[in-house]
DNA sequence: CCGTATCCGCTCAGATACTG
DNA sequence: CAGTATCTGAGCGGATACGG
């Protein structure tokens, strides 16, 4: 049942032992965003093979990071408080694959799940705590986000909503959240469009979600 | 040369392509303790195939992570700024597998490198910034480490030297840090011996070293 | 449809031997 | 010492099929 490990005793082996098989820290990433279903948990990792899916599944409900979530109709799973605690690993992870990311390939998706993580490892809590409430609606790929930022908080939706800015980009808004694309330039030369409220407001999301190279 | 991809546009994706490969990580928590010649890094690795360790070696140079070091005589592998920058990852990491630690089985090692980054995940630098100066000559199976607290501080070095401590452990010493055992009936029943220097220090070790399960 | 199991082809990991 | 070469088998990817 334990993965095959690598024959040393240590925290970081430990830890890749448990959630260092391929797909499985993905899995994590996807249920730091809420509880899902096995078809939901597929959808969001498009190339997994379902038998891979199922495997890691039960894996990781032996290693204790994830359940069944209980007294449900439907079955959910959802991490355990354990699982739970690899936000922090998830997040630091995300902030710096995502300094590597060049520009995506045609055959490359964004998900909601994976696009909400991502914002969270952006998130700039220090420099959203001066700024006023707001809300984004951001329409990236496939992914349809409601970002709402509060004080220090931070809450990612799916869907739409009210919000002060919507507006839909291509997978260069990662262009402006490493700064090297301006949110101004970004809106004149496309790359995000506005769809409605005021486009001064982009400058502002830019500066809340920042990951420099 | 590019992994084998996720298909997926996001951070997380994108990090796990760079460093989720087996043994990868493994590779870079030992060079965050210092470069490493080739020999070294199998030795702190014990189980890696050979193929496999220069397979890593290669991918993670071309995905930027390691170098090898410049005008050196002899050949040197060193992370590069940005494999420097998954300090966080491998530290989180190691704090969150530390926890899932249970009692070692017979085959398992314990390296001087695991060991230092396990201590790095459990300074409580707040902590220990409200202690005197200490340095602790540890000896945990084959590791020996001399291990140097001052202030926010820690310096942790392979060999031995002066110490206000110094004691020799079986991977009992887990359970020290877990706040599972007290210094002082850690030392009553023979899991930390003390070889010189004053007993009760080992409950100031405890205090600056700690990763509650 | 949701969750699993089972087939197969293939890549990668593991073990060992060998070379500059 | 620092790798390369080769073989074998485990695990992945992909497809398909089956029970709730």
């Amino acid at each position: 049942m334990a993965a095959r490990d690598y024959g040393e005793y240590g925290g970081v082996t430990r830890a890749l032992e448990l959630i260092g098989e391929r797909w499985a820290l993905l899995i994590v990433r996807d249920l730091l965003v809420g509880p899902r279903r096995y078809g939901e948990l597929a959808a969001g990792l498009p190339r997994i093979p379902s038998n891979v899916l199922a495997a890691r599944l039960k894996e990781l409900q032996a290693a204790g990071v994830l359940r069944r979530a209980p007294r449900s109709r439907v079955i959910v799973y959802e991490l355990t408080p354990y699982g739970h605690e690899l936000e922090p690993v998830v997040l630091a992870l995300g902030a710096w694959g995502f300094k590597a990311l060049d520009d995506p390939r045609d055959e490359q998706v964004i998900t909601p799940d994976s696009m909400t993580m991502d914002l969270r490892s952006a998130f700039r809590a220090g420099i959203a705590a001066e700024l006023p409430a707001t809300a984004y609606a951001a329409r990236v790929g496939e992914a349809e986000l409601l970002i709402r930022v509060d004080g220090r908080t931070l809450d990612v939706s799916r869907g739409d909503g009210p919000a002060d800015l919507a507006f839909a980009a291509g997978p260069g808004i990662r262009r402006v959240i490493s700064g090297e694309l301006a949110a101004d330039r970004a809106i004149a030369t496309g790359v995000v469009e506005v769809l409605h409220g005021r486009g001064a407001l982009l400058d502002r999301f830019a500066t809340t979600f920042h990951l420099a190279a």
